[in-house]
DNA sequence: CTGAAAGCGCTAACAT
DNA sequence: ATGTTAGCGCTTTCAG
């Protein structure tokens, strides 16, 4: 493999001008320039990324850190379209992007600083962990840059790119109130994810907007899983028959809470219309199809890559993006039958 | 950041005996690792992997190139899920996972060598391109250890992971055999696929085996997208009414199917039964779910990265590694209805 | 068991 | 406009 060296060598140079024709210095005269670059083109030189970064103390990459890029995560593929969006952006601004695998044996051993530091990213993006995350306690008293999603943490060194979810909530339930449903539930996610206390305040805000009364009881969690929305939507549904409309903070949930309605033989949307939360694939496929609150999931790991890199080469700008939701309406909800 | 010569200083030992203590070499005292890596710890040291990297020539490290990370690979989560077993395996093994973005226009400027160079990956894994890619010929001749995902390369640097296609495709025409099914026709993706190639084979050989006539208009084209197979199968029902199943090469094809069917007010399964291939997320959730030949992909990207580390290790293993298919049934299939 | 010295491939002062 | 020198943090002969 063809080193600098080679091509100093070659031309009748020494490396240092080498190093500065091939990286286009303002003090090498365009003939070497020329000469350097056909030589280097003849030998088939890749410059060594490695030997840069030790001496540059920059690697041009950045680190993914998911909590869960297994199993669990590939039915929503929020995190997926994520890493889309970071990958397209970090491609785009010349970075790499690694993939941190925390499998669960190996937190235990390896700190987040250490694995930030052994591998020598320039910064880090975290998706999908909970707020009660060992993790995130670190990432703060860290001083490696960091940029959080859907996790409000600003510091000199992170970042956070979310959505308004207050905002998306108030959009899924005042679409319910106005189709007439004033017996609205929630099916929020669990109390470890910010997403959900906003999404709470944006449930309960637009009730008390629209002079609605709240029912505590009817405010429960799903842990964002279908299967456990399921069941506790079972019981709800099952108690509370006057409930015709429910409001879930993620589509998987829906799903879950549709499957539930199935078997109590209510009826979507004719006797319960539901809003999910989301607008994960499988939410325009289902039947019936999913009336949600959309979130660009690819923009948001777009713009998460981005804050980032911004933050590494100038550390004076804002360290939040704020990115719209919108309400999609599909099969899920219907007017309130008046009986 | 600390670095071995901050602890050789501390120790009072020399920079050669601590990198041998940290990496628990046979000829260090007890003793002194253990006082060495006290002082490590103390001084909260990470080893400095590129640096490591650079002198060793090897960066632990193996990339994945990936045609399409963009976009149209967020609907068959196919990509994600290997992709998942990559990350799982290569994290299980000590190896970290860089991605390579390859946006088109990239794609001119820089190499496949080029690229791997570069970054000084050990290997690569490559998914989703097609038998027509340039990437595929530079691969052959490049000398980069590389595992192909659905290309049956081998060389002496190069090895794939594949499943069964033939056997794939011969389970599924066989289960619309057993139906009762007679007027049998055959989606296919497109000619720069291998799998295309090995389930027509299997779509033939069933076919052939069960005594049935092969119409060659019956086997058409979908791209393997579902916009593509609606159009396409649209035409084909539209003439050959006789026409009582389907066989896909892939689910996302046969969700176009399916709806194309509807569009004729022909009925899934009634009228028409169809079998998918892949069994991805949605083939499950869809109405009807969709019958169809399951791969494990979480397995091949599992597998795949596996292979590659071998080869890295000791290159005499064979470089192939073949998967098992199992028919899936689900509500698209039905007995045939004899009128 | 430990240390001195060389070097991986590159960049960056500081000359010239 | 080009060359000299030093050094990034680590591993690895080779000598004690």
């Amino acid at each position: 493999m063809a080193t600098i060296k080679d091509i100093a060598k070659e031309v009748g140079l020494s490396i240092t001008t080498v190093s500065r024709a091939l990286n286009d210095y303002y003090d090498v005269s365009p003939k070497t320039k020329k000469r350097v670059k056909e030589v280097a083109e003849a030998l088939n030189y890749s410059p060594n990324h490695i030997a840069r970064s030790l001496v540059m103390k920059k690697t041009k990459t950045i680190g993914l850190l998911v909590s869960d890029l297994m199993r669990e995560g590939v039915k929503d593929n929020f995190t997926f379209e994520v890493l889309t969006g970071i990958n397209k952006c970090a491609g785009d601004l010349g970075y790499d992007l690694v993939l941190f695998s925390t499998s669960s044996d190996k937190q235990k051993e390896k700190t987040y600083t250490q694995l930030c530091r052994e591998r020598r990213v320039d910064g880090v993006i975290i998706s999908g962990i909970k707020t009660s995350d060992r993790y995130l306690t670190e990432v703060v008293t860290s001083d490696i840059p960091c940029v959080l999603i859907d996790i409000p943490v600003n510091s000199n060194s992170v970042g956070f790119v979310t959505t308004d979810n207050v905002l998306g909530a108030m959009k899924a339930v005042q679409h319910l109130i106005e189709l007439g449903h004033t017996e609205i539930a929630f099916m929020n996610g669990h109390d470890f994810a910010y997403v959900s206390k906003k999404r709470l305040e944006g449930y309960l805000s637009a009730l008390e907007k629209a002079g609605l009364p709240i029912h505590n009881e009817w405010i429960v969690n799903g842990s964002f899983l279908d299967s456990t929305a399921e069941k506790v939507a079972y019981e709800l549904l099952q108690n509370n028959p006057e409930i015709t409309a429910i409001f879930c903070a993620s589509d998987l949930m829906a799903l879950g809470v549709i499957k539930a309605a199935t078997k109590l033989n209510i009826k979507v949307p004719e006797d319960l219309s539901i809003v999910g939360y989301d607008d994960i694939l499988l939410a325009s496929y289902v039947t019936p199809s999913l009336t949600t609150i959309s979130q660009d999931k690819y923009q948001m790991g777009y713009q998460a890559a981005e804050l980032l890199i911004s933050m590494l080469k100038d550390n004076t700008t804002p360290h939040q993006r704020l990115l719209n939701t919108h309400l999609v309406i599909r099969e899920s909800t219907s007017l309130h039958n008046k009986q």
